[in-house]
DNA sequence: TCCGTATGAGAAG
DNA sequence: TTCTCCTACGGAT
């Protein structure tokens, strides 16, 4: 269940995995069997995140598999013979993985955690002697298989094969991301545009922060964090933001969300050094590893506890169909 | 066995 | 705003 810091995990790890192999693409569910066949035997070139979605790419020369797919009509295929996958986990889809220790090894996320730590999506399961991938559980839309290791994906919300004109409107669709950075080699996002966006619609904040087009990532959690971490009451109209608020906002989803990418889960109660927040005192200085899950978030499904900060009440509501939680006595 | 829940988003009314 | 879809899991029945 994922906000963006998960996507660009999985981006890193399907390229860390599979990246330049070969890969047999199967939907062992069917329900992407067309799609299936289009990808398999391709050399899956890289994987990359755009917000909350992910991009799959693979190369043009298939296992001798015809390139022009007459079914749906549109080729699936770019101008380079390239195709892309496109994956959105949506509430509950995940991935698991496993392989052989050179296939663990290769991954920028590691060996397997723990049994409740894990975050779906990004655990990896070492195989003592790896023969092969083990027979589909559930509901598997789809399954990728290399030599030395398998990834299967249950549940997502989309998983289509798409154009490069698909890729292209994906991108200008989709507002500034708070983990592409400068040395990505896209485009920079920053605070500006993610400023201007939020700041000229007559909509509550809490609900700005969710839409996609506003900013690239964010969800229910980094949401709720990020508000009463800068004490900004999630009902306020984003048209009421300041300049500074806003810059405030984007410098602290850009610190929590790569921290996120970090440590495989969110936790929003760490110190940021170089750009304070304004409940400083509260926010710790620790490696956050190891933190309880109950202990990573001030007010996340924290619904009638104390305040850290004032003591009142944390309240929950619904807002564009998703809980919010936030203190009534603090956030203005 | 059923029900509720979940870090999402699009369509319908 | 409400509904719908995608799936797994824990707890109640």
């Amino acid at each position: 269940m994922p906000e963006g810091h998960s996507i660009h995990r999985l981006a890193r790890q399907l390229t860390d995995v599979f990246g330049g192999q070969r890969v047999r693409v199967s939907s062992p569910q069917g329900r992407f069997a067309a799609g299936a066949e289009l990808l398999d035997g391709h050399v899956l070139t890289r994987a990359e995140a755009v917000g909350k979605q992910l991009l799959v790419r693979f190369d043009g020369e298939g296992a001798g598999r015809t390139t022009n797919s007459p079914a749906g009509g549109s080729r699936a295929d770019d101008a380079d013979g390239h195709r892309v996958l496109r994956i959105h986990l949506g509430l509950y889809g995940a991935f698991s993985f496993g392989g052989d220790a050179s296939f663990v090894g290769a991954s920028s996320i590691g060996a397997p955690r723990r049994m409740g730590e894990a975050e779906n999506g990004t655990e990896v399961g070492e195989d003592a002697e790896y023969t092969g991938p083990p027979a589909p559980v559930g509901a598997v839309r789809v399954r990728l298989v290399s030599d030395h290791g398998w990834a299967d994906l249950r549940g997502p919300t989309a998983c289509e094969v798409i154009t490069a004109e698909d890729v292209q409107a994906l991108r200008e669709a989709a507002g500034p991301d708070p983990l592409r950075q400068a040395g990505d080699d896209e485009r920079q996002d920053d605070g500006a545009s993610f400023s201007r966006l939020l700041r000229r619609r007559g909509v509550a904040c809490g609900q700005l922060l969710m839409d996609q087009a506003v900013v690239s990532g964010i969800g229910n959690v980094y949401r709720a964090e990020l508000l009463w971490r800068a004490g900004i009451d999630p009902y306020r109209l984003g048209k009421s933001i300041t300049e500074q608020e806003a810059a405030d906002l984007w410098a602290d989803a850009v610190f929590l969300m790569h921290d996120g990418v970090r440590l495989g889960r969110i936790v929003t109660t760490q110190r940021d050094p170089h750009h304070p927040v304004a409940r400083e005192e509260l926010t710790l200085d620790t490696d956050a590893a190891d933190i309880p899950d109950e202990a990573t978030r001030f007010v996340y499904k924290h619904t009638g506890e104390a305040c850290p900060h004032c003591g009142t009440t944390i309240a929950t509501a619904v807002m564009a169909g998703r809980n919010l939680y936030w203190c009534p006595g603090c956030q203005h």
